[in-house]
DNA sequence: TTCAATATTGACACATATGTACATTGTGCT
DNA sequence: AGCACAATGTACATATGTGTCAATATTGAA
């Protein structure tokens, strides 16, 4: 079996074990994250690791930069994005839900996993559930919900999802579409129209019908 | 250091060994769940616990089947219970969130996260979220609502008790009691009563005020 | 082609975990 | 007191992981 090699003219490089580092953390979990599987993986000594990192602590803390950095940020984004209703501006925000470019579930959900058995990860958590929650919420004021129903608006749309992230669900695109109308009247109380719904689909190649 | 007996007159038990390492299972995850720490809690050498268990595995099948007989049944028995409005089934419902004895959240949430790196697991876990939600679908159906409304306002009311459980929060009880009335009029569309409210509070020991 | 920087490796030392075989101790009973 | 059995402990074999060190190989550039 021969190897791949990068860009570097190298086998390894600290991308290479990030890479897979990630991949075994969301197969299986922090625990999977181990040095001489990851070798193995790679096809590269063990001890070649050590080339480009300190020890296992600083993968492991690579790990929490990227997610970090994908993950934070969009849903921020996206609840700021321009929308001439409630109901416009709630499917912006789902399209973190179903673009893995702008949310990575499977990630997200090994973080919050990993967070149990550590409580550094676990103030990570807890800082990006903020920021994601306020931003939700100032959505929710600026179209004129009064506080109290933002704030609990904000939480059901996060917490629907990390729930749903939280689930490991495997469904067809078109099952979840399917419910995206309902979920919309809930969260904001208003029925979405129906060319703001045509607009979301066609902009996550799904053709209801 | 003494040692604390059971009622058998020894000191280690299949019940002594499943608890330790429920209380690691629910702190770090079942990676953490490892016999030897688990003998130096207990105070008790590694190999006794081979007195009470064939291995480690059967130890872990301890623990879900403590999880499977706990969590899973309470929520179909609240969801089912006698009502006079949605809003205060709602609210039956909600005693499991609120009541350790009714749904042990970091049980769940450490399942949950343990189903990340095991089949079985995850094929338990799916069937427990499976029998719950077609619990809470029945029961808006029962109501009223029809078919597609009710399946997505269970998954929503559901959704946001696993989610609320994945975000770890630590929260007073009087935050908790204060979003419960914007709570149920998101998901079941209808404002409860007070007298439905009050009889809610009494019986989680909270006073409004 | 030779050199220095970069990357890779195997040998070593150590730690932590599982599980088995066998010896020893503690308990309740007669 | 002595017996039988339940429970505990010691010693051993084995597996898997981390991290350091010194030796070696590979690369691009002088």
């Amino acid at each position: 079996m021969d190897q791949a090699l990068n860009d570097t003219g190298w086998r390894g490089s600290q991308e290479g074990w990030l890479e897979a580092a990630y991949h075994s953390l969301l197969d299986s979990g922090v625990d999977s994250v181990k040095i001489l599987p990851l070798a193995k993986k790679l096809n590269l000594s063990r001890t070649s690791f050590y080339w480009f990192f300190k020890d296992r602590e600083e993968l492991l803390a690579g790990l929490v930069a990227r997610w970090r950095d994908k993950n934070t940020g969009n849903i921020v984004k996206q609840s700021e994005a321009y929308a001439e209703s409630l109901a416009e501006a709630m499917l912006n925000v789902f399209d973190c839900w179903l673009n893995n470019d702008l949310f990575d579930a499977r990630f997200e959900f090994a973080v919050r996993s990993w967070a149990l058995q550590s409580d550094e990860i676990l103030a990570e958590v807890r800082q990006a559930d903020q920021l994601r929650l306020d931003a939700l919420k100032r959505m929710f004021i600026r179209f004129g919900l009064p506080e109290a129903t933002s704030d609990v608006r904000a939480r059901t749309t996060y917490l629907v999802q990390i729930g749903y992230i939280s689930m490991q669900a495997k469904e067809e695109l078109a099952v979840r579409m399917k419910r995206i109308p309902e979920y919309i009247a809930i969260y904001t109380g208003e029925v979405p129209q129906q060319r703001e719904l045509d607009r979301f689909f066609s902009r996550h190649g799904y053709r209801p019908g």
